[in-house]
DNA sequence: TCGGGTTATTGATTCATGCCAATGCCGCGC
DNA sequence: GCGCGGCATTGGCATGAATCAATAACCCGA
């Protein structure tokens, strides 16, 4: 489905846009050139565009550069279960690599840049290159990391403290990635996303939302989100921290 | 914590009690010379043990060979999430390689007999075995999968669907690596640790359950789970396959 | 600038689930 | 045989969350 354009790349992997990010851990030139030699192409799509899909196999790899998306499952009658996003650094579609079936499906929010990797040279990688293949697993583990966090709040936080839980990720997730603000960033998503992530109506959500803002704990509006109590907002939600602090890796 | 024996292992890698399984990916002598020197002792806990803890930093990894465990999540309140259960073949502690913190708990529900692997032999396995690592990738993906079936349980189904998808998911599970019959398990936990998977208070999971029996849709009595009719549960469920139909490895 | 579609908001009502409290059941140690 | 502790069960009630329904606000394209 992606078309890996023959052309010259618009980002050239030795001039990648957010590599220089300082989450990022540096690579040696060496993993650098394999990187750039696995990278086949880049995939431009449209916000709502399906990136990958439950039920099909995929004959690629992506690595989000620019933009935002969300991977997701559904019940056959069409509920929906939002299981993450994916920012720029985030790799998608390991699942088809090594299950042949994708398991889930992602869509684009935004207009986004990927960079396409072909799923049979991820043995080169494995065979060649012990520290990006650790990577690739450090990822894997760490996508686990968010599942467990999201699973924990979805099964045991009530409304309130499931939404403030759920801002704070997004909060501290976007600035990782240079995406947001000392307290706001731009959020390309609707109320019924959030449901569809926390596990509730949208209707609930909205109302849930409300508290919030009433309680002058966050402002929303035209997709920019606003944090204005932090610390507020950290205790409702129990946060515990979340993050690594690691310098993570980027394929 | 774990002290592993200097003394002979009561289970070497060549007579594994497990790796027999049909499930399992048979391995090269190679890999299985690897494993076998990778195996730093064995670890023999009973239940109600802590295996790992959150917040700590271990320096062993383990493989379940005997038992069940699950891994679970706390808030500061003591509300509880498990998150997945750990049966013979699960590798358990990779988070802790991957930032020297667990995030999650584990604790033993049956007398329990683990491979213990020291964990900074990690990053041998991934300069020298490709495969292996290519392994661990894979038993970490299956995971997350696990992981993004049991969000969406939890988020979008109501409570008999989400009780009748769990009791199928362990059944399977079990029945995958000989602990189960053709329709029972012996199924270690209580009431309490179905209502913490589910995200549902104990006494509404006892509402549940009896309308599963009054139903005649399972059994359950002293640690005996029965399916009676399976094709039933399964519509209730929604279930949808789940399984990868692969052959897994078994490091 | 208008019009239609999507998204957000709100109140009213119903329903599902949580919480409390009491009881029963069972295994175990002594 | 008794008493104790953990687990399971049940009814009653409180409340959080879903659903229904109507409207408002907003966005985009013609």
């Amino acid at each position: 489905m992606p078309s890996s354009s023959g052309s010259a790349l618009k980002y050239p992997c030795e001039q990648c846009p957010i590599r220089g990010l300082k989450v990022f851990r540096p690579f040696t030139a060496e993993e650098l050139g394999f990187v750039a030699s696995f990278k086949a192409g880049e995939l431009v799509v449209d916000p709502r565009a399906t990136i990958l899909q439950e039920g099909t196999s995929s004959t690629h790899l992506f690595t989000v550069l620019i933009g935002w998306a969300f991977r997701y499952k559904m019940l056959p009658d069409g509920r929906r279960q939002i299981l993450n996003f994916a920012l720029p650094g985030d790799f998608l579609g390991l699942q088809a690599s090594m299950f042949n079936e994708m398991t889930h499906s992602v869509e684009a929010l935004t207009s986004m840049t990927l960079c396409v990797f072909p799923r049979e040279r991820i043995w080169e990688l494995y065979e060649h290159h012990a520290s990006l293949s650790f990577d690739v697993t450090w990822l894997a583990a760490r996508e686990e990391q968010i599942l467990d966090s999201h699973l924990l709040n979805v099964g045991r936080r009530n409304a309130i403290e499931r939404t403030a839980y759920l801002i704070l990720h997004l909060f501290m997730r976007a600035r990782d990635v240079g995406l947001a603000g000392k307290a706001n960033l731009a959020l390309p998503i609707t109320q019924q996303h959030l449901a569809d992530t926390l596990g509730m109506s949208i209707v609930h959500t909205n109302k849930t939302l409300r508290r919030l803002y009433d309680r002058k704990l966050i402002s929303w509006k035209s997709q920019r989100l606003e944090i204005l109590d932090m610390e507020a907002l950290k205790e409702i939600a129990e946060w515990d921290g979340e993050s690594t602090g690691q310098l993570r890796p980027l394929i």
